[in-house]
DNA sequence: AAGAGGCCCTGATAGC
DNA sequence: TGCTATCAGGGCCTCT
C-alpha cells in the first residue's frame, strides 16, 4: 500500500500521538506477515518509552528507551490503526471506541494507556521486525538509495547512477536500491509530469529528462504529504481520515481518459511493465 | 551480472 | 445468485 508519503503521514500521526508514551501490553494475533514475527517481539517492546517516529524510504521506524527499534512495513495492504479507549479511567484496557476498524487481519496489538495500535494487513506482505541497535539499523537501510526529499538525490547522482542502467525509466524509479521511496502510483504520476514515456531506456535520457526527474519528483512526493497522501481502496492516516492526493492523479487509474496536460489531445493508455500497472499518455510522454 | 518474471497473500470487483 | 478470472500503493528470489 503506502509509498513514501503515506508512510510519512503515518509517521506524523504517530508522532502526536505515541511520543514518550510508554507501551503497556502487546499482543499477537497472527504471527505470519511476510516475515514470521519473531518469538522474542512481546518481550523486546513490551514496557518500554516511545524515544521517536521516524520515516526512510517506505519504512516506519519506532525508536524505543532499551535503544531497539520497531521497523514496520506496510507492503501493499498493510494498516495501522490508532483505536482510543472510550473510557480512560477504565484500567483493564477492555473498551475501545472502533475507527472503522477491521476485524480480520489485525495481526499485532500495542496498547498504551489510553489507546492502543492496530497492526492491519490482509495480504501479508508488509512485516515488523525488531532491529537490536542503531548500527544494524543503518545496515539494513544500507541498500537504499537515496529518497527523493534528500540533497543527495540531485542532477549529479542520476547522471553517474542512470548512465549504465539499461532497463526501462520505470523500472528504475521503483528500484529500491538506485531511488528509494516511490511506489508504482507516483513513478507514474512524475513520468507523465516529467513527459517521459515509462518505456524508455534509463540510459537514453536526455539532460533534460534528468532534470524534470529530479523537479517532480520532489514537487509530487510534497505534495502528496501536504494533501495527507493517497487514498485509494483503503488507506488512511493512524485516525481513520482519508488522504486527498488521489483526487490530483494525473494518470493512474485513468485508462482511456483525455490527456490533461495543456493543448494535448491524447488518450490515457494502459500497459503493464513488469507486471505493474502503467499508465501514460502515448501523444506528450516520449 | 543486470534485468525480467514468478511468486508470496487476501479481497474487491467485473463478467459470465 | 454464484461461480471464475483478474487485478491491487511491494519486494524478494531465481533464472537467464
Amino acid at each position: 500500500m503506502p509509498e513514501l508519503p503515506e508512510v510519512d503521514i503515518i509517521k506524523q500521526s504517530l508522532k502526536k500521538t505515541i511520543l514518550h508514551k510508554k507501551i503497556r501490553k502487546v499482543l499477537i494475533n497472527n504471527k505470519n506477515l511476510r516475515f514470521k514475527l519473531d518469538s522474542t517481539f512481546e518481550k523486546n517492546i513490551n514496557k518500554t518509552k516511545v524515544l521517536n517516529v521516524t520515516r526512510k524510504a517506505k519504512y516506519l521506524v519506532i525508536n524505543l528507551d532499551n535503544n531497539k527499534f520497531l521497523l514496520m512495513h506496510f507492503g501493499m495492504s498493510g494498516t495501522l490503526h490508532l483505536v482510543r479507549n472510550i473510557n480512560n479511567r477504565n484500567t483493564n484496557l477492555s473498551f475501545y471506541k472502533d475507527l472503522k476498524l477491521p476485524i480480520k487481519h489485525n495481526h499485532v496489538e500495542i496498547f498504551f494507556s489510553k489507546f492502543k495500535l492496530v497492526y492491519n494487513d490482509p495480504r501479508r506482505f508488509g512485516f515488523i521486525k525488531i532491529i537490536d541497535n542503531l548500527e544494524k539499523l543503518k545496515l539494513y537501510f544500507k541498500r537504499l538509495g537515496p529518497e527523493p526529499p534528500e540533497r543527495r538525490f540531485n542532477l549529479n547522482y542520476i547522471q553517474v547512477k542512470f548512465k549504465h542502467i539499461k532497463k526501462n525509466i520505470k523500472s528504475t524509479l521503483l528500484d529500491q536500491n538506485i531511488i528509494s521511496g516511490l511506489g508504482n502510483i507516483y513513478v507514474n504520476e512524475i513520468l507523465f509530469s516529467a513527459g517521459i514515456i515509462p518505456t524508455k531506456k534509463t540510459h537514453n535520457l536526455k539532460l533534460k529528462n534528468l532534470k524534470d526527474l529530479i523537479i517532480f519528483s520532489k514537487k509530487i512526493l510534497k505534495n502528496a504529504i501536504k494533501k495527507g497522501g493517497s487514498s485509494i481502496r483503503d488507506f488512511q492516516n493512524t485516525s481513520g481520515n482519508k488522504g486527498k492526493f488521489q483526487d490530483e492523479f494525473k494518470v493512474y487509474g485513468k485508462e482511456n481518459t483525455i490527456c490533461p496536460r495543456k493543448n494535448c489531445t491524447g488518450k490515457i493508455t494502459k500497459i503493464f511493465i513488469s507486471n505493474r500497472s502503467t499508465f501514460y499518455c502515448k501523444l506528450c510522454q516520449k
